[in-house]
DNA sequence: AATGATAAGTCAAAGATGGTCAAATGTGTT
DNA sequence: AACACATTTGACCATCTTTGACTTATCATT
């Protein structure tokens, strides 16, 4: 009954349990022990282990390459955290943007230190080169990233 | 786990410890010692052990010649900071911008923390809906003006 | 000078990973 | 049936690493 995708899934919340919330895979040797394609678990991972869902993923490409799967830890915290990348949509002035990080620095889950390099890495001024439309998107995007980092940091 | 090249920069980063910051390998010496072909010692030195990091590269050919690393003394951190700036050019692959940011944690000019979050805003993952043109353009923006924004922290 | 031995440098091809996207297929609802 | 949504697949792309053939520079000896 259960697709494929659910196996995937089920396999790594399995390692994930069994290795304390920190798993590296690679992706064609899994793809090939489960038999399926290798974009599947790209899909898996896009659809199942979002940082909403409180997972980081990160990667690296080429010899010696593969993917990393973090657990974020559910606390208070990281729930405000949750909330702010859910509630940051899909497009994101840099005065919204501050408010958050602003938000975030008062909840004591960033320093001040860390939230100036963060804004400056979002700022207008950092992203001039886009169109004001993409820029709002791709700020978005940052942010998300950012948060979804943040989380990671707090795995226990 | 770790690939030749990764053996090839831990070896080359201890023989710096211990000795000063100062080295001389030969090449082909090298690289039989490690069982590679000698090229590979140069993509590490030029992917690795940029000026831009830190480090100056030197060699001689011929007999007795060889390759002499040398770990700079970086100045005052503003000055590494504003070379960094220089350096990065108009467009910033992501791995060569994760290493400068290694760079910048080694000289203690950010925390292991900060460098983390600044990372995940200019990942691939954060940029992915740019052309990968354009994403090196923006991450290099990005790059300068989270930098910027360390040094005038410094300057305060 | 000329020559041969000894280093290092360059560059492009091959190999090893992961990423993206859209078409095909499946599943459930109206 | 028609539609919407989720899953599965495969062709093509991007990036990092490893390898090796060919080139260039320096030294030592004649």
């Amino acid at each position: 009954m259960a697709g494929i995708s659910d196996n995937i899934e089920r396999l790594i919340r399995d390692m994930l349990e069994t290795n304390g919330g920190h798993v590296k895979i690679v992706r064609n040797e899994l793809a090939g022990r489960i038999n399926c394609v290798p974009s599947q678990i790209n899909y898996v991972l896009t659809t199942r282990f979002t940082p909403e869902q409180g997972y980081f993923v990160e990667s690296k490409r080429g010899g010696n390459g593969g993917i990393r799967i973090t657990k974020c830890r559910t606390g208070t915290g990281s729930e405000f955290i949750r909330n702010l990348i859910e509630a940051s949509g899909e497009r994101l002035s840099e005065s919204k943007a501050e408010m958050l990080m602003t938000a975030l620095v008062k909840n004591g889950l960033i320093s001040v230190g860390e939230s100036r390099l963060v804004r400056s890495s979002f700022s207008d001024k950092a992203l001039v080169r886009l169109d004001p439309m993409d820029r709002q998107v791709i700020r978005s995007n940052i942010f998300k990233q950012v948060l979804s980092c943040l989380l990671a940091e707090r795995e226990i």
